[in-house]
DNA sequence: CTGAAAGCGCTTACAG
DNA sequence: CTGAAAGCGCTTACAG
């Protein structure tokens, strides 16, 4: 996509004309809607509205355009297009990793819902930390996107402060809270973990433990695991914490420290299901029998569990429905609907296999 | 991002200017870099300049203008930069699909390097169908990508024509071919499905059979799978294909078929871990004990299969060195280098518990 | 239903 | 080291 400049194209035969200069560095490689226009004989406007409102223009006139740009293999340039319509088409999902992760599906189904409108996903990975997320967020409104998906809540200040002022539509998604940018598609984690209290202290736990990932959604549940538990007049709870991603090592290595904690140990509540196969393998190897003298409880509900680890409980959200109320909610607010929702999808505690 | 055309700025009290309309709705909500030039008492050029070549510009201007663009909160419009240079700093990943799947490690990696390279990722997922191929391309296309990543070789013969013929860099993942469009980071299916059947012939196993979505990549495995079986003598093989995407109940139920067509099955290669779990589960169900009487061989390593089914073989591929590979080969040539790099990443065959 | 003119917000290509 | 002019390829806002 060189730039022609249209500078004088003084052939060596026509010196006298002094045509005004013109370019062909690389060829004319990329058509441009003018070209289509000549091809056809209408004006450029034309054909821009046999790409974008096609109903105002008449049949034969379409079909002549049609078939040009088929012939030709034109494409518009949405560069172009959105810089003068001001309408970008553009969508930028900012999730801190895809990778192994519970987002690729809500990823998934929101780029499949998007495009499907007639949009475009803009990735931007913003890493467990948020030491860049200034950078991200300035490199995401360099394109001036049309709507915002953020995963999770907790931002810092600046970043929401900014992602508010520059009016776009916004959905945050995985996370719930009393203080949304704008539309909100999520589950309260604070919940989660009250509930698996909750669930320990029916099946009798007295010394619950947790295994987590320190970010903030994961210190989230944490926090409702730990309150809850304290009602039940338990306080001291044998906790690791460790930096994400987590994995099943992590899981492993953390059964022993918790052990140490607490030697009567008789639950476990981890931040993810790798986590949870980990401690599992850990207590296997200790000679613990799950769930019978350990309940563990993982996160994320991954499809493989069912089959190879019915011992442990899990929490299930569903991403899919997360991504596709997300997309939703920007399409409607795209469409004007100036609405602004809040959606908890709430959780399901699985529970495979009892003593 | 309203449209605000810069027409006489008539204020009420001088009416008779007949002035040309102006426009104000929305309000001037984002700044351009004349805003920013305008406050630095500076041309716009030379705001650009701040932005793209700041070693061009003399230190106390440089940082007149970071002032005023900080205190401003200006960012760039780069759809009009885009147009402006003919470099869009876009690249367009093709992908299957994100969700539950192996490309998404790929695509993690991917993205994290050409951000930090100063390059943007556009996702579009393309599905396991090339039903909508041509359009997916398109709107790729209108993008203006200054690079592409492939995920797979196995496109329409128009589509890779179309491709060839953009001369944008591209690279093709996760296969590998004798006639790439242009640069490959891969392996070989077919190897992988030889090398799965050379270890189950040197295993003893007399009747394998196969389980696999019917995908390109995985028919390429399969094709690899009885090829050397047949040199083995072995042409009979039992086979269930399904269509992706492949999961751990498909796996299950495809046993029992296999074992009608081969009752002596004693191999199953699946086209995925997820499969090979539901026919590890299978197996179970039927009193068949894995592997000293079935031997079964996944495809991908998910993490946990190492804890939660070592009586799994599977196969490894890696990734992360893909995405990693892949994002170097593109900037490489971004750099000017006209390399076309072929790079085969290999594969290895994982078994952890033997009989 | 169709088109000519002007403008979107930048950067290129010169010029000084 | 800095800037004025022109242009990137579209669409808006009119006008007919």
């Amino acid at each position: 996509m060189p730039n022609h400049k249209p500078t004088a194209a003084a052939s060596p035969d026509t010196p006298e004309t002094a045509a005004p200069a013109k370019r062909l560095r690389g060829g004319p490689k990329v058509l441009r809607i003018t070209d289509v226009a000549a091809q056809a004989g209408v004006a450029p406007i034309t054909v821009s509205r046999f790409f974008n409102s096609p109903e105002t223009v008449a049949p034969e006139t379409l079909e002549r355009v049609r078939q040009v740009v088929q012939k030709l293999g034109y494409v518009p340039n949405r560069l172009a297009g959105g810089l003068s319509s001001a309408r970008s088409r553009l969508i930028a999902a900012i999730v801190p990793t895809i990778a192994h992760s519970l987002f690729s599906e809500t990823i998934q189904v929101f780029s499949e819902t998007m495009s499907r409108a007639g949009y475009q996903v803009l990735l931007a990975l913003s890493g467990y930390s948020n030491s860049s997320e200034e950078a991200l967020l300035d490199a995401v409104l360099s394109r001036r996107p049309e709507g915002v998906l953020l995963t999770g809540v907790a931002h810092a200040d600046s970043l929401r402060e900014r992602l508010r002022n520059v009016g776009l539509p916004i959905v945050e998604t995985w996370d719930m809270t009393d203080t949304p940018i704008d539309m909100l598609v999520g589950f309260s984690h604070y919940q989660i973990g009250a509930a698996v209290a909750e669930h320990f202290l029916q099946r009798n736990a007295r010394a619950p433990g947790l295994v987590s990932a320190n970010d903030d959604r994961a210190l989230a549940r944490r926090n409702g695991f730990r309150d809850r538990l304290a009602q039940a007049g338990i306080h001291d709870i044998a906790e690791v914490l460790v930096p994400p991603p987590s994995s099943v090592a992590v899981g492993k290595a953390a059964l022993p420290t918790l052990l140490e904690q607490a030697p009567q140990l008789d639950a476990v509540f981890c931040g993810s299901d790798l986590l949870a196969i980990g401690v599992l393998g850990a207590s296997k190897q200790l000679g613990l029998s799950v769930p019978s003298q350990l309940s563990i409880c993982g996160f994320g509900d991954l499809e493989f569990t069912a089959e190879t680890t019915p011992q442990l409980t899990t929490v299930r959200v569903d991403g899919t429905r997360i991504g596709l109320t997300a997309a939703r909610c920007l399409l409607d607010r795209l469409a004007g609907d100036s609405n602004v929702k809040v959606t908890d999808v709430g959780f399901h505690i699985v529970e495979r296999e009892t003593t």
